[in-house]
DNA sequence: AGAGGTACCTGGCAGC
DNA sequence: TGCTGCCAGGTACCTC
């Protein structure tokens, strides 16, 4: 479900909430997630004020002076702002109360996210170290995604989706920067040239902006935090169009997997 | 070091 | 209606 631009929504959502606020109680009904949820030591945050919120990757970041929250929201995961004493559905692993109010409610069906408690330095925890850069920031463009390819044998697509090299860049994103930079998936990434980078570095960013601008990509079960769905899907050009015409000619969109996961793309604009 | 496969888990859907 | 098999937005970790 979530890849960054949901990710960059659900904190938009929910950070108005977490602001400044208290955290009045933490309530773990679940704690297999992909790692143990850490009930005792969450239970040490309550009382304490949150002093902000980031994202970092696909993570969430909720941080106190007595440590920071990092959330996952996996494949199935979901935030939501509810307020207190709201019924529990299934799959309502965790909720943050705050302000003895409102709750940060988190759904996961297939429970690959995760929920720990990080102590600083935070950012030289095994999880966030060895990260690449955010994909919308400054130090993020084709100049740097050309240097790290050049000895990278693997396909293009493999290699924007690699977390080591660029954050952020998922299933649905990385079928469609490719799309809109002109970019066979398969072709092989150290023999793409610096110029072909410069348009894909340009597309990654585009496509991710605007899917942040739309609230995400819903496809069956993504909401924000307010429980609206993503209206990205209806902009999407290739990803889970096989069989159907392309938007920009008259080929039909084709899919292929790559590195086990379902890519798309058109055979004709996709020449590069 | 880099490439490729496996594992974690539930739910929805197509096909029988 | 119910069963089976397949697919799904992520990514750490293992082996080769």
């Amino acid at each position: 479900m979530p890849e960054l631009p949901e990710v960059e929504t659900t904190l938009r959502g929910i950070e108005p909430y977490l602001r400044n606020a208290i955290i009045t109680n933490i309530e773990v009904r679940n704690p297999n997630l992909r790692w143990p949820v850490p009930t005792k030591k969450l239970a040490g945050l309550i009382g304490h004020e949150v002093s902000g919120t980031e994202r970092r990757a696909k993570y969430i970041l909720v941080h106190t002076l007595q440590g920071t929250i990092l959330l996952h929201l996996g494949m199935s995961g979901s935030l939501s702002v509810l307020d207190k004493n709201h019924s529990v559905a299934k799959h309502d692993h965790i909720d943050i109360e705050v302000n003895a109010s409102k709750i940060i409610r988190l759904n996961d069906p297939r429970r690959f996210g995760c929920c720990l408690l990080v102590k600083p330095p935070v950012f030289s925890h095994k999880l966030l170290a060895n990260l690449g850069p955010e994909p919308l920031g400054a130090d993020f463009d084709g100049d740097y995604l050309f240097q790290q390819s050049r000895s990278r044998a693997v396909c293009l697509k493999t290699f924007i989706m690699d977390g080591k090299v660029v954050v952020g860049v998922g299933n649905i994103y990385a079928s469609e920067a490719l799309y809109r930079a002109g970019l066979r998936p398969t072709s092989i990434a150290k023999r793409v040239s610096r110029v072909k980078y410069r348009n894909l570095a340009v597309a990654i960013k585009d496509i991710l902006k605007g899917a942040i601008r739309a609230g995400g990509t819903t496809l069956n079960d993504f909401t924000q935090a307010d429980g609206k769905p993503g209206y990205f899907k209806q902009e999407l050009q290739v990803y889970g169009r096989s069989g159907e015409v392309c938007h920009g000619c008259d080929s039909i969109i084709k899919s292929k997997i790559i590195g086990q996961r379902n890519t798309f793309y058109c055979p004709s604009c996709q020449k590069g």
